[in-house]
DNA sequence: TTGTACGCGTTATCAA
DNA sequence: TTGATAACGCGTACAA
């Protein structure tokens, strides 16, 4: 017994006795077709176990109703939760989700650019605006629609469904400083091809200025998002020659990573040392103190981006999202010296 | 100017002055044709920017390229690493991974599985083996090959490649036992469609059984993988008849989550109550005391799971991955009484 | 309301 | 090594 080929519209046809035009119409818009034959194909249907051919689908209707989303990465929880809400919604309107991670390396993420492209994406779902001009020129010739999410710029061409970073920042960097921090210190993602990780540096760096108090004081060290690594850069920012009462940290897994390295060390949080973080992941909330971080609406911005993209609006859509901080403990007033 | 339509394998043919036959072979084949027609093909796909239709590609091959993966949730930990793993992989050899979640309910994994083969997945990857025949038929009729993780059933007639729950579990119960536990209690994750966490609870059963104690007498509980509801559970299993002295969970979220509370509850782990995990995620190593967990290998999962999808060996694939006990604190020997 | 017939862009078979 | 040409399975004018 060789594979039993698949039914295919034809065949659907011929069990009902009508033309594949009208098992077409009847799959596809059941009010054009009378009830009677409706049901007749309907039956034959089922008992053929028919289902459309996908690739025939694709090449005549130019669609597949399949949307790409490339992040760069899915084991860690920071796009996780957005993910999650993107694909439901684009599961509610029918579509299925591509997925891809970039580890954030522009080379990787334009080769799978074009992977889904070629795959037939409908539609992409980028994180961040930071990539080559050539991307987005290929982008556009291939007449594919996208949103960039987790940024916000107000003067891009592009859809978009994010949060101004900078101003997030700027405003946890003031509560540090109301409450009488001085020394600072960051924490960062690798800023080259990360334009969230540079605008939290860069919002830090305002509400510094903003205060008087040199930007330039503040170190910056770039980590990647693991516990371990951002505990050795959380140790060395410890040894700069102006030793910080806080160390801001552009995620909260670097925050977590901080943390642990400072009760390794000895250090109290926050009577010794202040720790914030960003996102508002639920690992927060599980160390003690919980750390104080910027809550990002991650559920919406996938929400949002999917609709977006399932709606396909002529003129390009901007959604900018609110944050808000997260006090939990991991920043304090600095001890008095 | 209106939408430029994209260029086809005609374009191409034309541009380089040859048969479509012969693009497409220089495509796919380039050995096949000679170096100076080579060229020429390359030159013009180049100038052009040329694409391959998918649809088109997909309808004449039959084959997508494509993978599907439908995971209870990727919201959560627990399957992130494993996924990101088996789309690596798929990666590596040309393949593309679509996701969809199923939120631990069997009947929108079904229509998840449904929309998948619609979507023209060449392959699936399914969590657990707990799903109705029907679902299985139907996907054995549908001639797409699939691969279980997480669970491994050495009498299964379907891929599979994970690790054993129920010995895991009895392993770490032993484990406890050893050290001079008596008094068990169980947080589990909902049982009803889900084979490890009924294989987990089992193992359990089975160590106390083994040491004469009877398995009756554990609670079992059962609630989500959150840190809060597993908080809840928790109280809940502290206020049993029999207080235990040691809370094993399903899982490293319901860990942190019995973790959590019982330091809200002002209880001391390990020395006031024991607590256990299951999974070695991350963050069992942020908390303090760490979480005493078993470790499973997500990654080798993943990449195993995607290798037998990709190469589609005929005859069945079983994979059994060994887990093993991770001390870290959380697990220590009951205060004497 | 239904049927006929063609086009969608590739691959693959068979000759040349 | 290359070129005609026939599938592949579905949607959709257009006609009936």
């Amino acid at each position: 017994m060789s594979k039993p080929a698949l039914p295919t519209l034809e065949d659907v046809a011929k069990a009902a006795n009508v033309s594949t035009a009208t098992v077409s119409r009847c799959l596809n818009s059941p009010e054009r077709v009378a009830e009677q034959t409706r049901d007749k194909i309907l039956a034959a249907v089922d008992s053929l176990g028919y289902s459309p051919n996908f690739g025939a689908k694709a090449l005549a209707t130019k669609r597949t109703n399949t949307i790409g989303a490339i992040i760069p990465t899915m084991a860690n929880a920071i796009f996780a939760r957005g993910l999650q809400a993107f694909q439901e919604t684009l599961g509610t309107h029918g579509a299925t989700l591509l997925v891809a991670s970039s580890y954030y390396d522009p080379e990787i993420e334009e080769q799978q650019i074009r992977s889904m492209i070629a795959r037939g994406a409908d539609g992409l779902l980028l994180i961040g605006q930071s990539r080559s001009e050539r991307v987005y020129e290929f982008i556009k010739r291939q007449n594919i629609p996208i949103v960039i999410a987790w940024s916000y710029d107000k003067n891009s061409e592009h859809n978009m469904v994010g949060f101004d970073n900078t101003a997030a920042s700027r405003t946890l960097t003031q509560r540090a400083i109301e409450m009488g921090h001085k020394r600072f210190a960051f924490m960062s993602a690798e800023r080259r091809h990360n334009d969230r990780a540079r605008d939290r540096v860069e919002g830090a760096k305002q509400a510094l200025s903003a205060a008087n108090i040199d930007p330039d004081s503040m170190p910056v060290v770039e980590t990647p998002y693991s516990i371990e690594e951002s505990g050795v850069a959380f140790e060395a920012l410890l040894k700069s020659p102006n030793k910080p009462t806080v160390v801001m940290c552009g995620n909260d897994v670097q925050a977590v990573g901080a943390l642990k390295k400072a009760r390794e060390l000895g250090l109290r949080v926050p009577e010794d040392i202040s720790i914030t973080g960003f996102d508002d992941l639920e690992i927060t909330t599980i160390v003690e103190p919980g750390i104080t971080t910027v809550h990002v609406p991650h559920r919406q911005m996938g929400q949002a981006a999917a609709e977006i993209l399932i709606h396909e609006n002529p003129d390009t859509q901007r959604i900018e999202l609110p944050t808000y901080t997260v006090e939990r403990g991991s920043l304090a007033a600095p001890r008095e010296h």
